[in-house]
DNA sequence: CCCTGATTCGC
DNA sequence: GCGAATCAGG
């Protein structure tokens, strides 16, 4: 692993936003033990760790450092939360399931993911909101289009996604996982990015507030930006790009990018 | 078993 | 400096 300033920052912005040390490995493609290795030696704060190495502290300390494990809470709601989203939505009961194959639901269809979480703005709730509506129209197309479109387009998208984010294998989906973004972030394949046309109108441009932190193009170049649109709450990334960031995988490991 | 983060230590 | 191996708690 050569350390450019990129791959540094963008150690020190996962870290920072929270990811396990396994998840920011995922993301950069290098080990958890390269990623804590390489924090460690950054000096980058410690999270509270699991466990207390012998060499540290006496059993003595021990009782006093209980109570102050606070975990950083959000980060392990993720996962679990990324896997129930499919079975949640309103929307989720027309199109995704009958399109995609069971094994490939993971790929939580874009109508599937933004809507019930809390949202801190009133800008953010009525953002929801537009989406929300905008989605049963959504849903509705499909299924009309589904009888002709379903054995192509959206099988396609299921598989281009996770191809598109990694080279490994793309059928093995029971987990969630954290795909990486090849250092240019993927186009999405082309029937979803029909969905995103409608479902994120370009409103998110001009947003205020937190914005999402998907890189595009080639950190060092001209262009490069992040995405800026509008997030998930608790997430760094907005409903499209969360939805290419978390992978259901069987076995992590095998996706390394 | 799975996960986690921290330290160690050979390279 | 790097990171695999290892540890140890949840």
């Amino acid at each position: 692993m050569d350390w450019t300033e990129e791959t540094i920052a963008r150690l020190k912005e996962l870290w920072e936003q929270g990811l396990s040390t396994a998840e920011i490995g995922r993301q950069i493609g290098i080990t958890k033990n390269a990623v804590v290795g390489k924090a460690h030696r950054l000096g980058l704060p410690a999270r509270p760790s699991p466990i207390r190495r012998p060499g540290g502290k006496s059993a003595s300390a021990k009782a006093a450092d209980v109570e102050k494990s606070s975990a950083p809470a959000e980060r392990t709601v993720a996962a679990a939360e990324v896997v129930a989203e499919p079975s949640v939505s309103v929307v989720t009961t027309a199109p995704a399931p009958a399109a995609v194959s069971v094994e490939n639901a993971l790929a939580p269809p874009i109508a599937a993911e933004p809507i019930q979480e809390a949202s801190p703005a009133a800008e953010v709730a009525e953002a929801v909101l537009v989406v929300e509506t905008t989605q049963v129209s959504i849903a509705a197309e499909t299924v009309m289009e589904a009888p002709r479109s379903a054995a192509a387009a959206p099988v396609k998208a299921a598989e281009a996604r996770p191809a598109a984010s990694s080279p490994a294998t793309a059928n093995a989906v029971s987990r969630e996982q954290v795909a990486t973004p090849s250092p240019v972030p993927v186009k999405a394949a082309a029937p979803r990015a029909a969905f995103r046309n409608v479902v994120n109108p370009p409103a998110e441009s001009r947003r205020r507030g937190p914005s999402c932190c998907w890189p595009l193009g080639d950190p060092g170049t001209p262009g490069f930006r992040f995405c800026g649109a509008a997030p998930l709450a608790g997430k760094p990334y907005c409903a499209e790009h969360a939805s290419l960031a978390y992978v259901k995988l069987r076995d992590r490991r095998d996706n390394v990018a």
